[in-house]
DNA sequence: TCGTAGTGGAACACAGTTGTTCCATGACGG
DNA sequence: CCGTCATGGAACAACTGTGTTCCACTACGA
């Protein structure tokens, strides 16, 4: 059993999601002020994550079942593609300063290939049903999801009038307004 | 006269277009990195910019130049409101990795209110002429102008087949898109 | 009551960045 | 040929972040 003390997973959790709110916001961020948000010393978190790098791919690690738990939620394979990319879109925008990070890049290692291979697929259903525009290539489809998500997340973020279901609103229209073809 | 000396002029020129560069990619990079690629030591960068600050109020201001620039040569007061942020689309496509740093939002004081302000009027302008969705708030149509450019820079980045005009193309039909109004 | 698990703080050495000073070198014009 | 201008390198002190060690404290179960 990975299960420890129940303690520990408690407080290594609190640190890993201490570092996703902060890294999202500022990506050389120091491990104190992780500690520090996570409420914990500086000595615990060493004591969790040998060094950066460790802390680093525990949180992309962290970051990739959350994917994947919200691509299982938007149940990829019902209707059409780009019906399924929009369920994706606000599963994804329910993971917050997560999509900072990885939009940013620097959660590299996140998801594999295969991830990506499948919304890959995803979006070549929606080119063959008609429902996206077969004259976007399905990597700049994907490009697009992401820097929408991440336009949206910001804007919520900056706006605190704007509810979560009002973003999510704009984000579905300018997203499938893209995404439509010529003569729909 | 601020011309001083002409090679100055030069150096400076070199280390600011270098610091955009790098800043670009990692906005903690060291002023060592920056006077390497300027290919310049870093005792001349010191004697440019007397500390790092400097050296990034300078390049806040050179990018609020090349806004400024652009928007110049987009000539917003012409056409549809969605003519004219296509056209700014364009303008601003070109000006390359200073595109990473506006939207990484480092370089938050390069353009002051009123360039933006000046830009909720276009897309204002686009509400009343029936060329941009109205429910499409301005603030958000501005957000998302940024993010897609964001986008297509790094997928232009990213991929070497690509084109500049191929991913230009690719920008612009998916912003048209998504600002089109409902039964256009 | 005692032992253990989990923790926090203080202190340290080490590495990297920053900002400074001083000196040497090459270019260029008078 | 000489002076200056712009530069690069070396060395330095100060600061910050990192990773480690050691010790003290608290909670909790046997």
């Amino acid at each position: 059993m990975a299960v420890t003390s129940g303690v520990k997973n408690r407080t290594r959790q609190a640190i890993i999601d201490a570092a996703i709110d902060l890294l999202a916001g500022n990506p050389a961020c120091s491990l104190g002020e992780i500690a520090a948000a996570a409420q914990v010393g500086r000595t615990t978190l060493h004591r969790y994550f040998g060094e950066r790098a460790d802390l680093l791919s525990a949180v992309a690690s962290e970051g990739g079942e959350r994917l994947g738990r919200a691509a299982t939620l938007a149940d990829l394979d019902r209707g059409t593609g780009a019906e399924a990319l929009l369920r994706l879109c606000r599963e994804y925008f329910d993971l917050g300063s997560l999509l900072s990070l990885m939009f940013s890049g620097q959660g590299g290692e996140c998801w594999e290939s295969q991830d990506e291979q499948y919304l890959i697929g995803v979006i070549e259903r929606g080119h063959a049903d008609g429902s996206i525009d077969p004259a976007l290539p399905s990597d700049w489809v994907l490009t697009l999801l992401w820097s929408q998500l991440y336009a949206a997340w910001e804007y919520r973020a900056q706006r605190q009038e704007a509810s979560r279901h009002h973003v999510l609103d704009l984000l579905t229209r300018t997203l499938s307004n893209a995404l439509r073809p010529p003569q729909s």
